[in-house]
DNA sequence: AGCACGCCGACT
DNA sequence: GTCGGCGTGCTC
């Protein structure tokens, strides 16, 4: 029986909203086998038809277009996998909910193949003496090739030159190479690099005995597994309790049924420890994702778990799309952290995708923290979520460390002008005396050190965004939005005057004084300046942790799942610092840094202090952190969130417009408001702004945010709906960026 | 993204 | 008169 003609409505592989919707496409008799939903096709597209990639998303014998228009698909993308149709349903899904390009969301969900599957490196090699070429460079000074006489010049200099390098430096082609080759003057030498694949680690069957709450949380999720129910679990755990045990406990259940299972762990607790913990315990059929790991390396990892190598997959939140064919579990670790949510189009929340996709695979998920975020701990009080709790610390005779809050005003009073309080100077001479560590923390978060003219008062401002540059020991600033970088200038740009001096304190600063005032001390610094060099994170946590220093000073960084056992004191220098950054998390965030940070002293046998230095002593976020008390701080939070209207008690949709030119986004952000109020004047939406995004220029583009409020999610997905047609339909919106943020 | 169509300035 | 600038719009 002759088949019928099938058409394909095909996505093009371009990230511009005119061309993001589908495109049919017929199927070609002799392709009908291969093309599916999720393949990866070449099509024609456009006026001289350019070869295009295109991804399948559904696949129909009535065309929508006129027949005689619609063009053939002219391949399947060699040595593609066939994407899971599931992973695209989850990109319309994704696109949908938090509106950006299908091409976006494909991107997120789809891993990206590099260009060449062997990593290779290519090398300019000259096969001339410097005699030789020194004679070429004079032919092509006198015939002004100018390329050329660039490319000899770096001969002589060094013989070989890196491809990639040369090219974008020199300005070379592969054009202009050819000849040359040709003329065998030089050649351009391939090497292949093999990417190697972790190594086998030995597998321990040393089995972990669980403690009775371990085993209890552990069987709550396996009893329903069992009988066919999948929910999502919150798993609340003090630091310490050992949830680790409890997800491999499940993960081991789930593997025997013969599925497979996904761990999210933010990429900065991402530690050496705790992946070696699972090596143990699951041997090779574990692999990991993290940033380290070059584009080649990453789709390696995931083509092993598209072939089935490989049943565990544990990384960061783009580790959630790993293409398991038979996913039975996601586990999201430290699910109160904001890595989850990403900070590019789509702006998707790790726990919010991990619901859908484990819907879509029948799986279970579990979110474990120590401090839930509220939206969490909201859904698990509300049913939404069951909750599993751990109260007890694993190891018996770990204990909580001594937490002394410390009232800087006080200590101003008395005449202590040092940055460090009484209490924690006279703690960390002991400690030194002892031999045992000291970390201290300073939350930099909204406090740069910037650089202010003592005359005019006028602050060093980044030309490009709106901020202040931060000064750095070199004598340099820099704006860390863009990175932008000058000399720090002699006199005041704005007043002529002289007396321009840095202002403030960071962790630069913290280390100079720690240095001064225990000059005997080993100290570490560890910020985003010391880490910016790859590997240089690794290095410090080792150096410290082989006792290489006394005291380690950072950012947040250094609180973040490290343990480190002869830690017995930990300084918070400024404790409310981020509990003034204008963003309703401010305290949640604050609470969870001090948490955590307290939870670094005393992990092991030695007993620990905590000081918490603090001008707010008073404010729940820091009392209840010092008592480690998170109930007490949820039940505070969640009532100020309920006077002040913020989630979880009611949703909020924030809709950032950005532009080039101000006025144009003044005017659009008037327009889009009075319609979006006018379409809604029914509902009981709460509007807030439009107000000026922080930083409100960045990269010289403007941006502005209008808030709106409402207590049903669903009013806000329409309303965000609304808006994109609104976005998409009005040509005042042409050169303007909207962004969705639920 | 790319390519064509289209309507205004300096040139063989 | 034409060649070509890049603004605008469409692509199954």
């Amino acid at each position: 029986m002759e088949q019928a003609v099938k058409y394909a409505d095909i996505i093009i592989d371009i990230s511009t909203k005119n061309v993001d919707r589908v495109f049919q496409y017929r199927i070609p008799s002799e392709l009908i086998e291969s093309v599916q939903v999720g393949s990866r096709v070449m099509v024609p597209f456009g006026k001289g038809d350019t070869m295009r990639k295109g991804y399948v998303v559904s696949i129909t014998t009535v065309p929508s277009f006129a027949p005689e228009r619609i063009k053939e698909i002219q391949d399947v993308v060699p040595g593609a996998v066939s994407v899971q149709e599931q992973m695209i349903l989850l990109a319309w899904w994704m696109k949908e909910r938090y509106g950006s390009t299908m091409n976006q969301a494909l991107k997120t969900v789809i891993p990206v193949k590099s260009k060449v599957a062997p990593k290779e490196e290519k090398t300019i090699v000259s096969l001339k003496t410097s005699e030789e070429l020194q004679e070429l460079l004079g032919e092509a000074e006198r015939k002004n090739f100018k390329a050329r006489i660039r490319l000899y010049k770096a001969l002589l200099e060094n013989g070989e030159l890196p491809y990639r390098l040369t090219a974008e430096k020199l300005g070379i082609t592969n054009a202009m190479l050819k000849p040359l080759q040709e003329k065998g003057i030089l050649t351009v030498k391939t090497e292949t690099k093999s990417r190697d694949p972790i190594k086998d680690y030995e597998r321990e069957s040393r089995r972990v005995i669980l403690n009775e709450e371990q085993q209890v949380a552990a069987e709550t999720v396996i009893t329903d597994y069992d009988a066919g129910k999948r929910g999502t679990y919150l798993l609340y755990g003090i630091t310490g309790s050992g949830k680790t045990e409890v997800y491999m406990e499940l993960i081991e259940h789930v593997l025997k049924q013969g599925k497979q299972a996904i761990v999210l762990i933010p990429e900065i607790s991402l530690t050496y420890q705790t992946v070696m913990r699972f090596y143990r315990r699951f041997g090779n059929r574990v692999s990991i994702i993290n940033s380290r790991l070059s584009a080649g390396e990453r789709y390696d990892q995931l083509e092993r778990a598209a072939r089935g190598e490989i049943d565990i997959m544990i990384g960061p939140r783009s580790a959630l799309f790993t293409p398991f064919a038979n996913l039975g579990l996601i586990i999201i670790d430290e699910e109160h952290e904001g890595a989850y949510k990403s900070e590019t189009s789509p702006r998707y929340h790790a726990r919010e995708v991990a619901r859908m996709r484990a819907n879509m695979n029948h799986a279970s998920l579990v979110l474990g923290s120590a401090t839930p975020s509220m939206e969490s701990y909201y859904k698990a009080l509300h049913g939404e979520y069951k909750l599993l709790l751990l109260h007890n610390r694993a190891k018996k005779d770990s204990r909580l460390a001594n937490v002394h809050v410390i009232d800087l005003r006080e200590e101003l009073a008395e005449g202590n002008r040092s940055v460090f309080s009484r209490k924690l100077r006279e703690l960390m001479e002991e400690r030194l005396q002892k031999g045992e560590q000291i970390m201290l923390f300073m939350n930099r978060r909204g406090y740069a050190n910037f650089v202010s003219c003592r005359s005019c008062g006028e602050a060093m401002q980044c030309p490009h965004c709106d901020v202040s540059l931060t000064y750095h020991r070199d004598g340099t600033l820099k704006c860390h939005y863009c990175g932008h970088e000058i000399l720090i200038p002699k006199i005041c740009p704005d007043c002529g005057s002289p007396f321009i001096a840095p202002f403030g304190a960071g962790t630069q600063k913290l280390e100079e004084m720690t240095k001064k005032t225990f000059p005997n001390a080993r100290v570490l610094r560890m910020d985003a300046d010391t880490t910016a060099k790859k590997g240089a994170h690794e290095e410090i946590l080792q150096a410290f942790s082989e006792g290489d220093a006394d005291i380690l000073i950072g950012t947040q960084m250094i609180v973040k799942g490290h343990d480190f056992p002869k830690v017995t004191l930990v300084g918070i220098m400024a404790a409310d610092l981020s509990l003034y950054a204008p963003d309703f998390r401010s305290g949640e965030r604050t609470f969870e840094l001090l948490t955590q940070a307290s939870g670094r002293a005393g992990r092991s046998e030695l007993p620990g202090d905590v000081v918490i230095q603090t001008y707010a002593q008073d404010h729940f976020a820091i009392t209840s952190a010092a008592e480690q008390d998170y109930e007490q701080f949820y039940k505070e939070e969640l009532l100020y969130r309920k006077m002040m209207g913020y989630p979880p008690a009611v949703g909020i949709l924030g809709i950032t417009l950005s532009s080039k030119d101000e006025r144009a986004l003044v005017d659009a952000m008037g327009y889009f408001h009075k319609q979006i109020l006018k379409e809604y004047c029914f509902e009981n939406l709460v509007f807030i702004g439009p107000v000026d995004a922080s930083p409100y220029k960045l990269n010289d583009i403007y941006r502005k945010i209008l808030y709106i409020k409402n207590e049903s999610y669903d009013i806000l997905l329409k309303v965000r709906k609304s808006a994109q047609i609104l976005e998409d339909g009005q040509e005042c919106f042409k050169n303007i960026n909207f962004q969705y943020d639920l």
